[in-house]
DNA sequence: CTGAAAGCGCTAACAA
DNA sequence: TTGTTAGCGCTTTCAG
């Protein structure tokens, strides 16, 4: 390995002049370009090998307006993005569709940071286009990226335009399959722990749930939210436990606030299901490693973050999939309930 | 707002022009140059203000040959990654003193990628400086970016190097300290579960931990080894089992690995402290939600990722921080002992 | 303190 | 199929 490869400042210009063609052909077969000889081929690519060379990822994005980067944003702290286990199951199906193109991913946990890098960087042209995952009222900075670069939401952004493109869950019919179950068990009773309110996933859920209730001529037994941390679920267990007046079921926003609520439960002493019924939401791994095991809807996480890397990868590579893909849910019946 | 703007597309030309000065002075501006007139400073930041201007970041970097970004690369897959709070904690470091400067973090979940597109990515000049924790020995693409970029790492490298950087815990004292307690305690018949012994931090634990036992003239009861996962940590503790000799005390790599046996422990009947002694390794959140709570070593991820993030940043302002970090790790006396 | 000029390394017409 | 020629938007001497 030469001096220069090791400095890694090999240039288009040094490989050119190794391969005897112009700066041009060694583009061309970087690129991928088939109007190139098999000779030149041949030889730039030896060039290419031996140098050790690498494209300045700099002056290709400023010369072809690309950067073939992809920013995933969340705007979560640290401590809940890594504590759920839906962002490990989201993430890694973009991470796996991504994967097999030729764009990288780029984090940013955008709450984390105090003067709002995160707009400016993917505002400078950094990334060719954005996904967003988690996204709350209070977020107004993805307008400003939304702005630059195209933007897939996961899960129905909290201003919803025409333009806009989502990938979510259907989580009112979900919210309301699962509060159906309850009833079908008989129960009559039945309170919820919500998501955070300023997030669509949470009101779509509150919303289903009041309308299975509805249909029966019921009524909310209780309605408390959390920020679908266990923390949270237990909190809002405590809260509920405190009216002194304990529903007899419970449909909970996510399976980390249920498992939350069970702990507050078996403190109190009561017993699941034969005193609260409860069922979560998201299947994930919590579900089954909490006693007794958690019946939960299903929402498919993993095909989610792939179905939204595949939509941004499609607008990038100027197709024109669909603006929004809904995805269902499943109820998976475990011993809660 | 004016349309250029809403596009994103003001160059420093635009800015120049309305502010009534060159480009150089522009440039001086948003560097932050001593050198400008107040009136200049002023107008141009009006000008900046009223045109949404952000600086692209390709002309820049390909210009001043920095990218005010740093890669944290993380060679394992996402389900480790996310289900480890060790990690949560270690990012959270990283973040907090990265989001104080004026450099932005991007995340590579290196082990994931296939056509190892993180190397060459790496080094195309997209980063200033990369961050890699959870270094194992077959991970030899790290040497590649290496060469090109300074990177600091967490916990001592696989091949240690004199100009290598990084930030390491105490694993062999803090091994030793556990065991040692475990000892105290009375216990005779001793075993433990390693993490991988193709990472440092493995071989470093067990290292501690055979010493102890060395020192006081007793010989390891069972050596098992895991990947720091719960369910490592549970088949481990189903192999020891199986031995039908089962210790009376066990040193666990990691507190998810504790956790993992300690479920397995309960499956099959036999009670944590008094059949067997549990002491974990870390301190993560899961230390304090088992029963009964885990004694564990406690060790400073949150610490390690901001000294890592604060050496990194001392590299590229251009300092001589020292090369090797070692923290260290402290005794959380809790019920599982 | 300010502006002019020369690139940074690459892509993309345009000719040949 | 190939090379020539302009830039992409910015920083950075160097004069003034």
């Amino acid at each position: 390995m030469s001096t220069q490869a090791m400095r890694g400042t090999v240039t288009i210009e040094e490989v050119a002049a190794a391969a005897g063609v112009s700066r041009s052909t060694v583009s061309r077969v970087v690129n991928g370009s088939t109007a190139v000889s098999p000779e030149a081929l041949e030889s730039v690519n030896r060039a290419i090998a031996e140098l050790n060379y690498v494209p300045n990822r700099a002056a290709r994005s400023l010369a072809s307006r690309q950067t073939h980067a992809i920013a995933l944003v969340v705007p979560e702290d640290t401590t809940r993005f890594f504590g759920d286990p839906f962002f490990a199951a989201i993430v890694s199906g973009i991470n796996s569709r991504i994967s097999k193109s030729d764009y990288v991913l780029n984090l940013f946990i955008a709450n984390d940071d105090p003067g709002d890098k995160t707009t400016s960087y993917l505002r400078s042209g950094a990334v060719d286009g954005a996904i967003v995952v988690s996204h709350h009222t209070s977020d107004t900075f993805i307008d400003r990226i939304a702005a630059v670069v195209p933007v897939v939401y996961g899960g129905r952004p909290v201003r919803e335009r025409e333009r806009d493109y989502y990938v979510d869950v259907d989580n009112a019919r979900g919210a309301r399959v699962a509060t159906e179950f309850l009833i079908s068990r008989g129960h009559t009773r039945i309170g919820t722990i919500t998501g955070p309110l300023d997030m669509p996933a949470g009101v779509d859920r509150l919303d289903g749930f009041r309308a299975a209730l509805a249909d029966h001529g019921l009524t909310a037994a209780a309605v408390e939210d959390g920020n679908f941390t266990a923390a949270d679920g237990a909190d809002a267990m405590r809260r509920i436990l405190e009216t002194g007046d304990v529903p007899d079921a419970l449909f909970i926003a996510s399976d980390l606030m249920a498992r939350g609520a069970m702990n507050v439960l078996a403190g109190a002493g009561l017993k699941v299901p034969d005193d609260v019924a409860i069922i979560g939401f998201d299947d994930s791994p919590v579900a089954t490693s909490v006693t007794p095991p958690l019946t939960t809807m299903r929402q498919p996480s993993f095909e989610q973050g792939e179905e939204m890397a595949g939509i941004l990868l499609d607008i990038l590579a100027g197709r024109s999939p669909r603006h929004v893909t809904v995805l269902d849910t499943e109820l998976v019946v475990r011993a809660s309930v």
